[in-house]
Order: C-alpha cells, then sequence, then structure tokens
DNA sequence: CTCGTAAGATACTGTCCGTATCTTGCTTTC
DNA sequence: GAAAGCAAGATACGGACAGTATCTTACGAG
C-alpha cells in the first residue's frame, strides 16, 4: 500500500509521519481502539515499519502522547503560594485532559507489570510536573518568605499533584471548585502545620 | 467436557463454582491473563455457560473480586480520630492488596468508558469505604467531641481514602510510613484547620 | 553501476472475545 | 412415569488484533 507518487520515506521524516498518524488514531479510535494495523494504514506504511522502531502497542502509545504534550510549560508568578499551586494544579490538570481519562489509565494499567516501560511513563508523565512544582512553585515560595525549606516533606512535595490525579484518574473531572477544595482545604493548611506562612 | 461421574450443577451451586474458578484463574494469571476460556475449563464447564450469567470479562472479573472481598470490616475504636484513622486507612490497603495494582487499574480502566458498569464497580469497591469511614471514624470522633459535623467538608471525608487510593494506584505499595505521613502530615492538619480539636 | 539497508507488502501464527448451534441430562408437570 | 421444557455442556465459528517472518523493491552511498 505504498503511498502513490510519493518516494519513500526514511528515518527522521518517517517516524514524525508514523507518530502524528499514531496521534490521530489515538484521537479518532481511542485508547482501546489504537491499533497498530490502524497506525500503520494511516501512516501509509505496514505494521513491520511501525515494529522497527516501537517494539509495542503501549511503547508507541506513550511516545506518541509524550510527544504531544508541551514540553516546558510555565507556571505563572502570581505572588502567593496559593496563585501559583492553583495555576500549577491547573496545568497539570490541563496535561491530564490532554492524555485523556481512560488513556491514563490504560497506561498505568500496561505498564503495572513492567518495571522497564513504567519509568518511561512515569519519566514523561509525571516526574515532569512533580519538577515543575518544585521550580516554579516552591522555590519562588521560599524566595519570598513564604516557605522554608525545611517545612517541605517528600509528602507535600508531591500532595497538590497526587490529588488532581487522583481526581482526574477516579472522577474522569477536576473542575474549578475541586482545585480550590484542593488547595484550600488541604494542601495550604498542610503546608501551614509545618510553619509555612501562607 | 462435563466433568467425570459428577451431575449437572445448576443454579447457585454452578454460580458459585464458576466464580470461585474465576477467582482462582484471577489469582494465577493475573489481570491480563485471565480469560473466559480459562474460567470456563478450571470450572469444568464451557464459555456459553459463564456468559449466560456475566455479559462480558470485565463483569465476572468485577463479581469474583468482590464476592471475595471482607463485606463488612470493622475497624477498631482506638480512642482517638488518629488512631481511627490509621486504622481505617490501613483496612482499605487490605482490601486494595486483595485487588492489586495492576487488576485495580485494570478495572478502572475497562469502566472508564461505560457508567453502568461503573456503577457497579464504584459500588462495591469504592463506597463501602467512605461509608466505613463515615461510620466507623468520623461518627465516633463526633461522639467524642474532637471533631463537628460542619467541620467535615466533602473532600476531608474522602480525603484519607484518595490519599491511600493514589498511592496503591501509583507507587503500587502503600508501608506504615506513608499511611503515617498521610495521617499526619495531611489529614490532621486539613482537620485542625477546620477547627477539630485532634 | 553495484551493493547494502531499510521501506513496504503480504501472509501467517496465536490468542481471545463473544455467539450460534446442537446434543443431552435433569426437573417439572400432567 | 412419560412427555415436555429448560438449562448445561460441547463444539465450532467469525472477527479482531498482537506480533513475526519473508519477500520484493526503492533509494542512497560509495
Amino acid at each position: 500500500m505504498e503511498r502513490k507518487g510519493a518516494s519513500r520515506r526514511r528515518g527522521e521524516e518517517l517516524e514524525q509521519a508514523i507518530l502524528d498518524a499514531a496521534f490521530d488514531e489515538f484521537r479518532d479510535a481511542g485508547y482501546a481502539g489504537f491499533t497498530m494495523e490502524g497506525v500503520a494504514k494511516r501512516a501509509g506504511t505496514s505494521k513491520p515499519v511501525v515494529y522497527r522502531r516501537w517494539p509495542s502497542r503501549v511503547h508507541i502509545l506513550m511516545a506518541c502522547i509524550a510527544s504531544r504534550l508541551p514540553q516546558a510549560e510555565t507556571v505563572p508568578d502570581t505572588g502567593s503560594i496559593r496563585g501559583d499551586i492553583v495555576a500549577l494544579v491547573t496545568v497539570a490538570h490541563r496535561r491530564m485532559r490532554l492524555v485523556g481519562q481512560t488513556a491514563m489509565l490504560g497506561m498505568l494499567t500496561d505498564v503495572s507489570t513492567d518495571p522497564e516501560v513504567r519509568k518511561i511513563l512515569v519519566g514523561s508523565l509525571v516526574s515532569e510536573l512533580a519538577n515543575l512544582l518544585d521550580r516554579a512553585v516552591y522555590k519562588r515560595a521560599i524566595a519570598r518568605g513564604e516557605l522554608a525549606e525545611e517545612h517541605l516533606t517528600e509528602r507535600l512535595r508531591r500532595l497538590p499533584i497526587d490529588l488532581v490525579r487522583n481526581e482526574f484518574i477516579i472522577y474522569g473531572t477536576v473542575p474549578r471548585e475541586a482545585i480550590e477544595s484542593i488547595v484550600d482545604e488541604v494542601v495550604l493548611p498542610a503546608l501551614r502545620a509545618r510553619g509555612a506562612q501562607v
């Protein structure tokens, strides 16, 4: 099924075309309907070509989703830790919506029996947000004097992301009120309890 | 493949035998390896018999797992809300371990596109714990005077379970220290912030 | 021009879901 | 206690899809 009147693509060009096709397939067919045959057909190529680059369905799925997520999102400096955390959680939620609830769960499922693949997923979908939280929110709050390094435990560091992820995974949607209740009823009180002036 | 020297089972007896077989299949083959063929073979019957009772793979999976979870677990009255919450979270964690990380994720995935089935899952795996938390923990704390009804928001009501579920789903394990940091660094501070004397 | 590499086509194995069809044993009813 | 009916159980099938093997062919490098 070679594409008519077109030369064979190779290397980077072909790889991008397949990732594009994969993303279209993901968007149109959903997580469960995402098939290697569909990807190959959309890309105007064949399965072995796809398999030469990604060893399995879940690998290319993660790759195509990761490739579509904005790489270096920023969180505006709102002047207070509350505003910054709300902004961060909003960014996190936007990223999750790009992935989708079913796909997020599906990838976590696929990955849960394979530590190798798990690393890839956690690296591209989880760690990035955690770093952003540290860099863009906590560091600024420390500079402002609202927070001290020693107020932060590991748990508090990841608390906002844990809560919004849970909300998204279980309920599928995270309305504005949910974000605010997470921040005002849980995160800020927990920070204050350790001495933060927030 | 009718079992030799045995009369045909019917009704309740057959149903239980299939559920037993399903649970064995689940334990031995895991979530991904759980197949209807396997269940039928183990139960000494055939697929149509299984399909007459449960309309799909995920239905019987949920049914067999739910049937193996202790129905009415109790949370000991430890005399303080902290102890009670730790105990509740420990119970929740034990239930989750019985299900397993992969199966939990897998069921959530399967269910995420079908509100009908979702209700069944949420009813048997989520609501039960929420009720337990209300009945066994918050009610007693209110009776003790540590807590007042109006201190409790919806978010705080489900906070302990949300956090332990997240921990289990993402990290696969919830060690004692995690439980304690959840309770001491997050849940109790959040309750105190709303006026609870805990 | 030749040669090697990778693209692309095709077909195959294997697995499993869900269903259709048929036989047969058990139970109920007259 | 025979006939009728119902559900159990066997078997086989259609369809989808993962992943692989094999072959041909375009194309770039030298």
